[in-house]
DNA sequence: TTGAAAGCGCTAACAT
DNA sequence: ATGTTAGCGCTTTCAA
């Protein structure tokens, strides 16, 4: 804040501009004039004014990210992986958390939240499509997550449906032939809805039934409300001989429940989970769990802002991102003879 | 970016001034004037432009908050409490994360890698008192961790030391009398050094031995290093009853290696982490643990840049955040005939 | 190759 | 109570 382009002229003896042609590089300055410019912004200690930067070019040089929950290690682990792309092309990355709730995640589509940004990907729980419909908002924006919308932003997903199936199909492979669901949304918005409908696809292509007493609804996705959920199962009579959790600490959570009770996982019943966090990797029983590609979701994003804001973007579209089947303890059980907790 | 003050005063058919005392609250604005003009924001959809605003007054609004790891829980829900404090003030966050790497940590202290904001709240691994002692930067900066400082910044930490003796204290009064530590930093730089302090204080005055045997050494804080540094001490061939890990992840890491080993926790085993993730109120033997007060940490962290941004700051002086250690199942045992998880 | 000057959108000092 | 205006520090024509 302190010393400015123009502290720099008067030390060196030239004008703003020529400073200005130093600083950003500016190919034609002589090699004599770019050193003597150069030693009085040493002397000086001269620092761009930001501020003065971006108003005069439109753009700060940030990107928010809004999700639902951080304490949601998916979601750490994602913010990470955007933190690290944007910062690749020089973004730094202003974060926000929903709590996945309807107004919150208003505010931050509308921009309220954070005004300063060049960019935005958004992590949608609640948010329908026709509350992006008159969103005045002109900064790009990308959606992430396991919904299907129906509008005209990019959207970065692994595909919902095919993972799942692969998950319950796993799980048929092995011979469960009652599986159930927990972590269906109770109320309105349904985001669970493509884990759902793989889950019911792959055990009707099965012969196998998933009626509704196989599935648990929950209003959250934290640990206790899988434990709740596969106790809700288990009080409610069913008997299912594997689980399939919309993700990994609704998995740990019911894991947590079957062991209380005495059930062995996955000799009574195996699980599956969904978003493969690291946590997965070393509970007593590891946890078999669908991994999307963390990293290329990050990059993909940022990138997808990036471009719109570079109008070097096409159609806003969907774009996939990879993911695979991490296959472990929960479904396999435990390998006789091997020591480490695995991949 | 699109409409200015200037469109919306033309379209409202008054001053500049007028429409800025509107937007920004001025008290002196008669109704009938507040409303015509707030008519014509909303026709326009006007917004105000950060970044003049900012390069006006100085300020962004945002303080930036720079963690060494994301993927770690505490530092995720750390970091929602943050976020959440400073929403309280109209402040928004720049999260940044270092992977506790030096010449990471340094770029953020010096302000090289966010450039637009009004502090800065910094948890350092690697850095040192003196990488502090030429900074540049003029922002406040607040530090937050377990290491001791002797810098002219604030810092927010619980007491790691008697938090550390607690958490000891408590594993002696049960009966064990040979207590292992797992986290020591190896190399340089050593954030564990407070809470290794505090196990041998505590062992020592209860005439117990804390010689290096009992003490291992890792690269990381993840739950692989503490699967590894268990491992390590078992096949060492000391065979403590008691295992003090430096952070819950750790110890989690270190009880999948007990449970593989057909160790039982607590019975053959104890085990206490620090820090109460979710994590280990869910795992297969819930997990005793030292709890900061996360929330007032964020909270007191977020005042303290404020106020010093404010200039209402005392002297830099270490803000003391609460804690407690909440008993669970990895030192006291299954409760017999109980059901959910613990708090 | 370098200089002069306009203006990005806003706030604050001053004027009315 | 409202209007006028200077200027924050920078980039960017345009001119030399």
């Amino acid at each position: 804040m302190r010393v400015s382009l123009k502290d720099v002229a008067a030390h060196a003896g030239v004008s703003i501009k020529t400073v200005s042609n130093v600083v950003n590089n500016y190919q034609h300055v002589t090699p004599a004039m770019r050193e003597r410019v150069q030693r009085s912004i040493d002397a000086l200690g001269y620092r761009p004014n930001l501020a003065a930067r971006h108003l005069r070019k439109g753009r700060t040089g940030i990107i928010a990210l809004a999700l639902p929950e951080l304490g949601n290690p998916y979601f750490a682990e994602l913010a990470a992986a955007v933190i690290d792309s944007a910062a690749e092309h020089d973004y730094i990355v202003l974060l926000d958390h929903t709590g996945g709730r309807r107004e919150q995640e208003m505010l931050v589509s509308q921009g309220f939240r954070a005004r300063v940004i060049d960019g935005l990907i958004l992590s949608p729980i609640e948010l329908e499509a026709k509350d992006f419909r008159d969103r005045a908002e002109h900064v790009p924006l990308v959606l992430l997550g396991e919904r299907d919308y129906d509008l005209p932003y990019d959207h970065i997903a692994i595909d919902n449906v095919a993972a799942a199936r692969a998950a319950v199909s796993h799980l048929v492979s092995l011979g469960r032939r009652k599986v159930a669901f927990i972590g269906a949304r109770r109320g309105r918005s349904q985001p669970a809805q493509l884990r759902v409908q793989g889950w019911r696809e792959e055990l009707t292509a099965a012969g196998l039934p998933s009626d509704e007493g196989l599935v648990a609804a929950t209003d959250g996705w934290g640990h206790a409300d899988g434990a709740a959920a596969m106790a809700h199962i288990l009080d409610g009579g069913e008997r299912p001989d594997a689980v399939f959790a919309y993700n990994d600490p609704m998995a740990i959570g019911a894991m947590r429940v079957l062991h209380e009770r005495g059930l062995r996982v996955p000799e009574d019943i195996a699980v599956v989970g969904f978003d493969d966090v690291l946590e997965g990797r070393f509970s007593a029983v590891t946890l078999t769990s669908v991994s999307p590609d963390k990293a290329a979701i990050g990059r993909l994003a940022v990138e997808s802002v990036l471009a719109r804001l570079h109008d070097a973007a096409p159609e806003p579209h969907r774009i996939w991102a990879d993911y695979r089947l991490v296959e472990r303890e929960s479904t396999l059980g435990r390998p006789s003879g091997t020591g480490g907790a695995g991949a």
